[in-house]
RNA sequence: GGUGGGAUAUCCAAGUGGCUAAAGGAAGCAGACUGUAAAUCUGUCGGGUUUCACCCUUCAAGCGUUCGAAUCGCUUUCCCACCA
């Protein structure tokens, strides 16, 4: 394990529940905890800059192993002096396994798995098989096959050069059964041991490797996940696979997988969150987290706000008729870029002509909605106030 | 003035006797979005009501043929093309 270049401290903690925050040191500088990691998938920010991001406040990102792999391939990375060089991010990087693709190129995203909307899209899957030796898939962009497997992209990561890497895994789906989340549990326990060997090969102190917790929904699985990381190698932990089919359910197995893990490591949610489960993935241990929610949503029109200032989403759709005319900024009380300088119904305009500036300006608030986010709960925790803060958020949340 | 081609819902545009309140687009109205095949997808989209149902008014206008017409015939109005 690569110690001398990684660290992470805790530097506080809530005497109520589990929140804590701390600091984690990487090669490319530290960030402090609870944080959120941004969505750079393809090695870009949908729609904005490394530098408008930095701009924000924003301290961390992460790419992606299978679609980097696949387009431009890892050794164009390389030859471009790596991630943090090809994309001028010079903070910490953390890039996924790929392993998320075994769920969502078999089953087409999050929302149509818990919507039971299997047909996505145009009823072709991108996965081809999942075996005990990886992952095959068959690429979108140009229909050649995809091997993925614990070695093969623990050796794209290290061409990468992110800081954390992620061991691979299988993200399991919410409709499996039992039988499958467990088989499928212990079997990604095997490739995450894999990964660390194959990580430890080639260990020069640049990278450090998360292992990731699975098990479903079920309690004992997650607790057995959480052992199976415990005892092995890893400098950090993430939990990941199925959190359920609703908000509260997923609330419940962070906070149950929260109790058993191992609380001296950072702990990674994966893939969460919005506003509500961030407060609630703190409540409950997590450290960092990282969702496509902020810059998604911004695409798609919505500017993330607080809960109680819009009718209880956590985000207005600048779509909306009812901001045609509203010349107010979309938070009075923001500092960024996008509502210091412009107004709702600019946005509107905006998002209606099709201008890609809209997008922009959208990912530009959301992104330092997050940071200001991450921000107040950090200094809640710091100050002790933290189960306070907290409460209100989920006062102020839709159930 | 002559000949030919047109006129379909907010716009563009299918439809040439019943399964048509009328395909597709676009625009509009709303919803969804959680380790990004996503600047995407879904619903709605003539009016009304007791809204998984029923009623009313529609395919330039009028008249007609027919059990039944956006679809067939005649007349009128307006557009487009070519010829005088």
């Amino acid at each position: 394990m690569a110690a001398e270049n990684f660290s992470f401290k805790i530097t506080h903690t809530s005497d109520h529940c589990r929140a804590r925050s701390g600091i984690l040191s990487t090669p490319h500088g530290s960030i402090e905890t609870p944080n959120f990691i941004f969505c750079a998938t393809k090695g870009a920010m949908k729609s904005i800059s490394t530098a408008d991001l930095a701009a924000t406040g924003a301290g961390i990102i992460l790419s992606n192993t299978y679609h980097l792999m696949l387009q431009p391939g890892p050794d164009v990375v390389e030859k471009n002096g790596g991630l943090h060089r090809m994309l001028n991010w010079n903070g910490p990087m953390l890039t996924d396994s790929g392993g998320f693709q075994i769920f969502s190129l078999g089953h087409g995203g999050v929302a149509n798995e818990i919507k039971g909307r299997r047909n996505f899209p145009q009823n072709v899957k991108s996965l081809l098989k999942i075996s005990e030796n990886g992952a095959v898939f068959r690429s979108h962009s140009d229909g050649s096959i995809i091997h993925l497997t614990p070695e093969i992209s623990m050796q794209v990561q290290r061409k990468l050069g992110a800081d954390l890497v992620l061991a691979f895994d299988e993200c399991t789906p919410f409709h499996a059964d039992r039988d499958y989340t467990a088989m499928a549990m212990l079997r990604s326990h095997r490739w995450e041991s894999r990964s660390l060997s194959e990580f430890k090969k080639s260990d020069d102190g640049n990278q450090a490797l998360y292992g990731i917790i699975q098990g479903g929904v079920y309690e004992d699985l997650r607790r057995e996940s959480a052992e199976f990381v415990a005892q092995n190698d890893f400098f950090g932990q993430a939990i990941g696979g199925s959190l359920g089919g609703s908000a509260e359910q997923m609330h419940a197995i962070v906070r149950m997988t929260g109790e058993v893990l191992d609380r001296e490591r950072p702990t990674h949610l994966l893939g969460i969150g919005k506003i509500a489960d961030i407060w609630n993935g703190v409540k409950s241990g997590i450290d960092t987290f990282d969702c496509v929610h902020p810059t998604r949503l911004a695409l798609h029109g919505g500017a993330l706000c607080m809960p109680n200032s819009s009718d209880g989403k956590g985000f207005m759709n600048l779509h909306n008729a009812r901001f045609r005319e509203d010349i107010s900024p979309i938070d009075e009380s923001c500092d960024c870029h996008c509502c210091r300088n412009f107004s709702r119904s600019y946005i509107h305009h905006l998002l209606r002509a099709n201008e890609m500036l809209g997008g922009y300006l959208l990912t530009i608030h959301n992104a330092r909605f997050m940071v200001k986010l991450m921000d107040d709960i950090r200094t809640s925790i710091q100050r002790g106030t933290f189960p306070g803060e907290c409460k209100k958020w989920e006062i102020s949340q839709k159930p």
